[in-house]
DNA sequence: TACGATATATCGGGTGACGATACATAGCTT
DNA sequence: AAGCTATGTATCGTCACCCGATATATCGTA
């Protein structure tokens, strides 16, 4: 029973989600129900994106032209395509690196309580 | 000029604000302002906390009794002096835990685009 | 037929960071 | 004396956005 229902609050989402989809559209295109999935899988189900907010977050990112989409009306299930764009990769790489900076400013935030957060950088 | 006036998206710190405060109350006693200073030179002008998000959020801290405050009137300047309570330290290290693991997730997540990141677990 | 998983979508509610504004004191300059 | 900046606390309205609830539809299976 140990660390099971430990859900994060909702306010450490807000700063990383668009950051989450965006890097996993980057490895291969994907639609939102399989988003959805990849990041309860990949947090060993501590991330849970419901689809309240995951819907709303990929037509936003549409708007922003960091996404594109299109319908896969082949099967009987309705899938909604997504790729990214190239905006969308610069806009992936600006926040990989916004994160990043935020990580060090807490590693000096936190010093003497936490020991020093080594950079994350992508290649 | 380069890299001078890059602020923050409000939204990472709304999960962390409530975090750097306890942890920056842990280390010693202080007021509002001096919170808000500390927090600002330490991340490099990087993160600025206003004061309309400040006060607000130490209330707050007060109001579930993680922090508890006493005036100082002795002086000319007003001062509200916080200091965290037997809950308030508590609550530090299973945000702490949180935030760890929460970093943890994000490294799977971003696996094939990040660098794994390491735990910065206090003690 | 009934149920659960798959798949997308919208809406109302609540939370919280922010800019604006207010007020008061201390110290410095003109 | 007047004006300005820094110090110090506080509140308010706005806005963005995560969430639970709800709706709709298809598919497999019992």
């Amino acid at each position: 029973m140990a660390g099971k229902k430990d859900k994060f609050n909702s306010d450490l989402l807000r700063g990383s989600l668009d950051l989450m989809v965006l890097a996993v559209l980057d490895q291969e295109d994907q639609y939102g129900y399989l988003i959805q999935k990849k990041i309860r899988e990949a947090s060993g189900e501590k991330i849970s994106m419901s689809a309240g907010t995951m819907y709303p977050l990929l037509h936003r990112l549409e708007g922003e032209k960091l996404i594109r989409c299109r319908w896969d009306d082949t099967t009987g299930r309705r899938r909604k395509w997504y790729s990214l764009t190239a905006a969308g990769r610069k806009r992936l790489t600006k926040q990989a690196t916004q994160w990043n900076q935020y990580m060090e400013c807490m590693a000096q935030l936190m010093q003497g309580y936490f020991k020093p957060v080594p950079a994350v950088k992508p290649g």
